[in-house]
DNA sequence: AGCATAAATAATAA
DNA sequence: TTATTATTTATGCT
């Protein structure tokens, strides 16, 4: 399963800043929203129709729905998580299961008032536990999301992480190889040469761009 | 050119909230121990520096800088801006060019403190104008950004049974077809160039979550 | 109801 | 920076 692997946790959760604009939704655009298939409208396809839907017993109100979706959204991202962490985190908390689909579904508005109505509560609570272990500290977000601690981001092909390794302890040990020992190291991970050399070439630009940044990094 | 065709604008604008959330203003220590220092650190050198940097007369608050990058990601994603559409945008205003790895890097901080420092008043005033734009409607953000106004994303393309064997045989003999096999794969199908060029790559990235499975099995 | 995967976006080897 | 991979989002389908 591709989704399952998408657990990494390579953006440190980010505050929101108190924005002052007001944004419009895009969503409003045109006045006649094609409603395709006979089914039942989308909250997203309702947005020019009345405010309220009555649905059954209760009414629904659509405009909230939409602002809390709009937020909800913005609030993930705050706290760097993905629609997939945020869906299996509810599957393991919650009662019913929830896909990555039914997260992008909800915050495109793409689903029935009703079936909204039923998530969002669900969302804003867990979305508020979150920010509130977010609060203190990002090892307790990512344990309440069940996520690895401090998964790191896996490595673009070319190298195994095992080589990953490897060749970290080697940059530790020394981090500007003389040519010879490129050639050596490139052997012994049956590697190209030209690749090992590149790669020592970005490990240090990497770690020159970052660690000054970072340094006193409160955390 | 893969970036240019990442211009579509598939994630309508969001609305920050105020959020209630404690937002530490400045988290800048006041201890600050210059180095002097004038051409770039060494790379064993540069772990445990202080919070400023002088580089040749001004000093670095990298701080400053680090706080800036983390609200600057959200609020560009609550524009609904994509870092391609920022490098773009600034591209064509600014005198410089801008790629999507460089917002890519500043982001991450992955640049030296005097690139970020170069950086950061340009970014700062372009995405204080989108904001004002955009607080007169998502029309004007996206004339600013120069982007299309409506741009819809791709329809999901449905490759017939047929298509899909054709596709996968090939694949079995190249899974990296050069540009000019590409093509030609898309003419002999009848579907359009790109779509064969992603499903290449999607189909490689499927072989290579599934391959501890079945290394070498065609579907 | 949600899987499979096409499309889009972010990160990074070169 | 550029080209490509890694990751995330969105959607066609039954």
């Amino acid at each position: 399963n591709t989704q399952a692997a998408a657990t990494t946790v390579t953006q440190s959760p980010v505050v929101i800043a108190p924005q002052p604009s007001v944004l419009k939704s895009a969503t409003t655009l045109s006045s006649t929203v094609p409603i395709t298939c006979g089914d039942i409208a989308k909250v997203g396809q309702l947005m020019n129709k009345p405010q309220q839907v009555v649905s059954g017993e209760e009414s629904i109100n659509l405009e909230e729905i939409r602002e809390f979706a709009k937020n909800f959204k913005i609030r993930r991202l705050s706290l760097g998580l993905t629609q997939t962490q945020v869906g299996q985190a509810l599957t393991a908390t919650e009662g019913p299961a929830y896909s990555q689909s039914a997260i992008c579904r909800f915050e495109k508005l793409d689903i029935t008032p009703k079936s909204a109505q039923k998530l969002k509560p669900v969302l804003e609570k867990w979305l508020a536990e979150a920010e509130h272990w977010n609060q203190k500290g990002q090892q307790n977000l990512m344990e309440f999301v069940g996520g690895e601690p401090s998964k790191k981001r896996k490595r673009r092909t070319s190298f195994t992480p095992q080589a990953i390794e490897v060749l970290n302890s080697y940059f530790e040990k020394n981090a500007l190889p003389t040519g010879q020992e490129i050639t050596e190291i490139a052997r012994e991970l049956n590697y190209d040469r030209e690749v090992v050399r590149v790669w020592f070439c970005n490990r240090r630009q990497t770690l020159k761009n970052t660690s000054k940044i970072n340094a006193f990094q409160v955390q």
